[in-house]
DNA sequence: CCTAAGACCTGTAGTAACTACAGGTTCAAG
DNA sequence: CTTGAACCTGTAGTTACTACAGGTCTTAGG
């Protein structure tokens, strides 16, 4: 009763994680995750470690990080020298970027709603939607060069906006 | 009087769309566009219709529908059937996606605001905002899957600045 | 011990919606 | 006629994965 360890094969962290298997090679690939111990046959053993890891990884995803700035709170996350105030930065950084995401759509809701509305009582001949498209001035009640981008999954649904962060 | 057609090079209509000429011949590449008029050398030339159709492309992803949803919309618009119904149902279904979204950010948004927040008047000896994205249980303070995407534009801008305009 | 199903392997290509570049050709002002 | 800006085509890169093809390994059942 020593060596407990526990071994997880990939499709087992896969699930323990919520992540597919694929993502988790790529992000070994990527130099997120250290390559693990392999099987004599070349399968992935992973323990304790990259589980914790890869969670880590997983929340900040899920909170809109991008890689790139991923990278820089797992080098705090590892490293000796954990700058609180760095990660602060890189944090509100998000915030801030989370937020404008949120005022950018909340201009696109107020755009939509009143073109569905007006289409729900329609009695016009034309259909306001395509017309709402075509007439409204400038650039269409949007701010002239608002900034999108795509940062978190998106698996194939219809939704999703979302930006990053970048933190500088 | 008769013939003021007017002609614009695509830079022209660039400026015209506050779009980049990469984005017109990307956009004419995958049948968004259609191929316009050639000067003797090759320079594409553009008419008032291009001008109209590429706004309304233009306004149309500024509201994040995506170019395949935006491809059904402009089949309406040319066309002899303009099916309003089916417009709405589009509408609204990007409404709804919208919607969504904000409610997924609004979830980031305080649980970023809390790392933050704790981050703050910080007088622990580790990083708050480390531990916060180790320790969280479960997902991290996210919904369990919640779907990402992207759609519209992301030029490589940091974050934040916008501005707006409109129209609403 | 052997077999067969399932899990795993590598490597490449595809996704969305552009953007950027290289290496030329054309246009228009002077 | 010259020159520099604008334009041309075609390819590759971006982000964060996902999907597939064509094999190899592991393991439970017989």
């Amino acid at each position: 009763m020593t060596d407990t360890v526990l071994y997880l094969a990939i499709g087992a962290l896969a699930k323990a994680t919520d992540c597919k298997i694929e993502t988790i090679r790529y992000y070994e690939h990527i130099g997120l995750l250290a390559p693990p111990a392999r099987s004599s046959g070349g399968h992935r053993h992973y323990g304790d470690e990259a589980l914790k890891r890869l969670n880590f990884i997983r929340r900040a995803r899920h909170l809109g990080f991008s890689l790139d700035v991923l990278r820089a709170l797992l080098v705090m996350a590892d490293g000796e020298e954990r700058n609180c105030a760095k990660a602060e930065r890189i944090a509100s950084a998000q915030l801030d970027d989370v937020r404008a995401k949120i005022a950018d759509l909340g201009r696109m809701e107020s755009v939509l709603d009143a073109m569905v509305a007006e289409c729900g009582g329609s009695t016009t001949p034309e259909c306001p939607v395509i017309e709402a498209l075509y007439d409204r001035g400038g650039t269409g009640g949007c701010p002239p060069d608002s900034k999108w981008g795509g940062r978190p999954r998106d698996p194939r649904g219809t939704a999703g906006a979302e930006r990053h962060a970048t933190a500088r």
